[in-house]
DNA sequence: TAAAAAAAATGACAAATGTCATCCGAAATA
DNA sequence: TATTTCGGATGACATTTGTCATTTTTTTTA
């Protein structure tokens, strides 16, 4: 029997995913998590084979779960499930060793057939993310992401210049950089393309 | 026999739904769109019951869909699920006379209970709806709207000027009272708050 | 290990945004 | 119907953002 916590914020997605996979002969549904911390808490203490994790949770992302258990030396096979085919979320997640990262556009029939080839050893990785824009780069360096991750809760250079000990003209040629490197012309779309590559 | 069409446009809720409902007695699910268009052509065609909608679906939105459904006379009964309880989107689907509004962070069962109410004549709209946040008015006039949704997705005030045929200091008038008006620092908080609220 | 490249950092200047005072026409109210 | 209020619109000025040239430090490469 194929052991299984769910960790999905979404009520529903997740109540219907219990349900169906609970229907197979060698699953079985032991948990459901609807935030990060409620899985890192359900991983720990009832050491599931698999975890089918969402990514955009409250608390923690899913993404935060899977490199801490990964810290942890957590024994358990975890698969992305989520919306976003997001290079930056992709990169992140094979670099936390998961088992799967699989969209939700696929059926559950699929999923189940995705988990017991992940309890074969396989790994399983949607089709879609080898190749085209998932394979995308971050161009930018950690000091660009933190600075445009800032400017996208809407603060100020003057702000960001403070909370990092920097002058304003800095964060001001941080922000120009990004502009230039994702040629976009200005910082709205700069913010829109880092959050859709899941870079930021 | 209820028949339902069910308008999702991600793959595994659509399914996985498809499939809860369809194991209730008297609950029967003839078509499954993906996208909004999809939604329209097979509730013309098929004339279900009850059509649960998504909101934000490619090619056309829920709200889309609903607002043409009422102007065709088309007698289906709608119900709006979806993961945003946004004062914006939940004002414009009252407007197309949805006979409900539900959140998916609700379960499979609590929706097969909703929609037999629907076919009873009541309305269901999920209670958190009624208070709090959703009954935020609208604080921006629709040419304010215009621009602010120009304004995210990356055009410069110079460009929206050129669209709308104003000055550009009209434009930037406007930029300043949507600030303003939604007690803002900056534009980019005004897009968040605007897109969270479903006003743009 | 040395040289080259990249990242981090700065401030002057140009360009864009945001504020403010103002005017006109439409809509609302008395 | 007249008056008041609001929405739409404009441009001058203040403030902020974005560009550019530059320097220093760190990282990468030969």
């Amino acid at each position: 029997m194929i052991r299984i916590v769910i960790a999905e914020d979404q009520g529903m997605l997740r109540g219907a995913l219990g349900s169906l996979l609970d229907f197979e002969d060698d699953l079985e549904v032991i948990a459901q998590a609807k935030n990060g911390e409620e899985a890192i808490r359900f991983i720990q203490t009832l050491k599931p084979d698999i975890c089918l994790m969402d990514i955009e949770m409250p608390l923690m992302s899913g993404l935060e779960v899977a490199e801490e258990l990964k810290k942890q030396g957590v024994n358990c096979k975890i698969i992305i499930l989520t919306t976003f085919a997001r290079p930056g979320y992709f990169e992140r997640a094979v670099k936390a060793d998961v088992h799967g990262y699989m969209l939700k556009d696929g059926s559950s029939d699929e999923l189940a057939e995705s988990i017991r080839s992940v309890m074969k050893g396989k790994r399983e990785f949607a089709p879609e993310l080898i190749f085209g824009s998932m394979k995308d780069e971050n161009p930018l360096t950690k000091r660009e992401c933190d600075v445009l991750r800032m400017v996208a809760d809407g603060k100020t250079a003057k702000e960001i210049s403070a909370i990092l000990f920097l002058s304003a003209g800095t964060v001001r040629n941080y922000m120009s950089e990004i502009i230039s490197k994702l040629q976009v012309k200005n910082r709205i779309e700069a913010i829109s393309i880092a959050e859709e590559k899941g870079w930021i």
